[in-house]
DNA sequence: GGATGTGAATGTCTTCACAGCT
DNA sequence: AGCTGTGAAGACATTCACATCC
């Protein structure tokens, strides 16, 4: 079960969104072709990705919705709450902080951190926005698993040295900035920026 | 020149980024493997990159930063500036629209629209918030080449119509939807939540 | 009949390794 | 000597096609 390619997860986690959708329709059964058209991809690969798992499906049925639900939020790790941590309570940062799709799908933001005194001991929804200075004990006291950094490049790796040293599994990095972090820390970029430059290069090539 | 690779592409899109910080310091040349190392890839990675473009570099030396530099922000299309539109003028919305990423890169978003009534006339930095019923004239007219979607799922089909109507030629859709657009519209999707879905499988499993 | 599960075939991307400039 | 540029090899991912089962 070792070694499932990257693109294989991203599409399960896709599938699951559309499989809520299903499951609150009250739909009892999907098959891969229906999954495949609303994610975009074609139903061999759906087959295959789940196949990668084991055998969730009825032939000449599909599969069971509730079932195959329960299964991938198995797979994903998604049967369990996270305790998470923003870094950065810019506008970027304020807006993921209070972003409702996190704590929908299990990642509940439950400190938030900057580093700038203006903005230390303001509130965010329930939560204060605390000193960063703090960050390395209050992960460790909370239980922090996944910090999230959004602060400019230049604080960056600052800051994913203090979660990692309080403890955190997991960084998922919004700045402009390659983090060093240690093996088995998990660390995923996203770049907005980067995003629109993609889009640059398609506009420009034909 | 056709059929790059898109991991090919983004990498590009990284490579410029760390450029841009050689230009900064005046470093005046580069070499494949410097590029790699602040890359997370591998200098054979980078030069075969480069490669699919032409040959940019002198052999011993490296790649001159200046005119590396120039070549990719032309082969990315960065040579010029993009009109962009925000429609959604929620939390992560309103900080898109203000992200000064968007703009150092040459993306000027020129128009935000919302359709809630509260938001509608509101004033973000210099531009109004406007009505998300008036998106396809206004696209049209004001000559907006990209559309950021940043709607509840529900919405996000209606609004990319609008947007293609008034003649975008690509949609960044940050809502957690499938968009159907044309084919001759480039769409590119950024899901938040997908990317902690990612991080929590990768926990899940050692 | 209809849809899954999966080896085998195909296609795509990355890495290797070395010839060729400077 | 040093570093690029690139075919060829290898690794990886997707698609095909069909046997299998409900």
């Amino acid at each position: 079960m070792r070694k499932i390619p990257d693109s294989t997860v991203r599409r399960l986690a896709v599938y699951l969104q559309f499989l809520e959708e299903f499951e609150a329709a009250g739909t009892p059964t999907v098959s891969s072709h229906a999954l495949a058209e609303r994610g975009g991809t074609t139903a061999a690969q759906v087959r295959k990705d789940l196949s990668f798992f084991g055998s969730f499906g009825k032939r000449g049925l599909g599969y069971a919705v509730p079932e195959l639900g329960r299964r991938l939020r198995a797979i994903l790790g998604l049967d369990r709450r996270y305790r998470v941590a923003v870094v950065g309570a810019g506008r970027v940062g304020s807006a993921l902080a209070q972003y409702a799709g996190f704590a929908a799908r299990g990642f509940d933001i439950v400190a938030v951190f900057d580093s700038d005194p203006a903005k230390i001991g303001r509130r965010l929804d329930t939560r204060e926005v605390r000193d960063a200075r703090t960050i390395e004990p209050v992960v460790a006291a909370e239980g922090i698993e996944i910090g999230i950094v959004v602060t400019p490049a230049a604080a960056a790796q600052e800051v994913a040295d203090g979660l990692v040293a309080g403890g955190v599994r997991a960084i998922l990095n919004f700045a402009p900035a390659q983090l060093v972090v240690p093996p088995d820390v998990e660390l995923r970029n996203v770049n907005l920026a980067l995003e629109l430059e993609t889009l640059s290069y398609a506009l420009a090539h034909r």
